[in-house]
DNA sequence: ATTGACCTTAAACTTAACTTAAAGGTTAAG
DNA sequence: CTTAACCTTTAAGTTAAGTTTAAGGTCAAT
């Protein structure tokens, strides 16, 4: 498989998958005779990986440490605990989150509750007031 | 007070202050003879709404519109709109971390459970593979 | 009157994660 | 045989949200 057959059917732009590859995320691939890079269909899963590490909150810094490079196969140890960890930021963000909802939700009962006829200038400080959400 | 002042007591550095006002985020302040920025107390109202919206994950483009700029006061239909649009952003990235989170404690479950005796190169496709997390 | 802590501006720099451009080689189709 | 659609590399551009630097004005104290 060739570099546009992978973009696609990974959902990346090719450009996107070498510069993974020549920032060391993925290692560098076979080429054909003529120089272009030849992808097996494992591929697709590492770079399944990288996007789904993403998602979860991995920065490529953190996926490089982790991803298997080339003859060097995962660490368990060291990749069982980043997952930990980054269960933990994801409590960590659901809490954040949960308390961000709760002052946006008051804020709109607030503003709800106080129709058109209040003078909005002299208000505008209460409602900011209220608003705030608290650093976490 | 003095824009040292306000970065002190806002948490900000003063060129953040500054970059939010040539960025149109908050309204240019008066001057003193010198030139020196004087702001108010109610100045650091404003700030603490910027940082509490970023934290709600409003990026500035969208506090731009929002804050209230000079003379012109809230427009509460807007901001209210945005607020409601915000608490849908925050469901559905509760809805998605949760589900990172599950797919992050399956894998981990799966790696304890095969312990080093296994042949690591063959099995990484496997855990690999169940490691996904589906975009959403 | 000079030191040090402030303040001013404009412009350049930073980081992450890419994308786009420039310049060129390869391959399949008509 | 030429044209389009691929592929290659290196280098430069992009975006967000600031920070840092350079060059200089101001103010309070010694």
């Amino acid at each position: 498989m060739k570099i546009g057959e992978l973009a696609k059917r990974s959902g990346m732009a090719a450009s996107r998958i070498r510069f993974y590859e020549s920032n060391g995320l993925i290692s560098a691939v076979k080429r054909k005779a003529n120089g272009y890079r030849e992808y097996g269909a494992e591929a697709i899963y590492i770079l399944d990986m990288i996007t789904c590490g993403q998602q979860a909150g991995f920065s490529l810094e953190e996926l490089r440490q982790l991803l298997p490079k080339g003859e060097s196969g995962w660490k368990h140890g060291e990749l069982l605990e980043a997952l930990k960890r980054k269960v933990s930021d994801i409590e960590a963000l659901e809490g954040r989150l949960a308390e961000t909802k709760q002052h946006l939700l008051r804020a709109i009962a607030q503003i709800e509750h106080k129709p058109s006829d209040i003078d909005c200038e002299d208000n505008a400080r209460q409602i900011l007031e209220n608003i705030q959400i608290k650093a976490v």
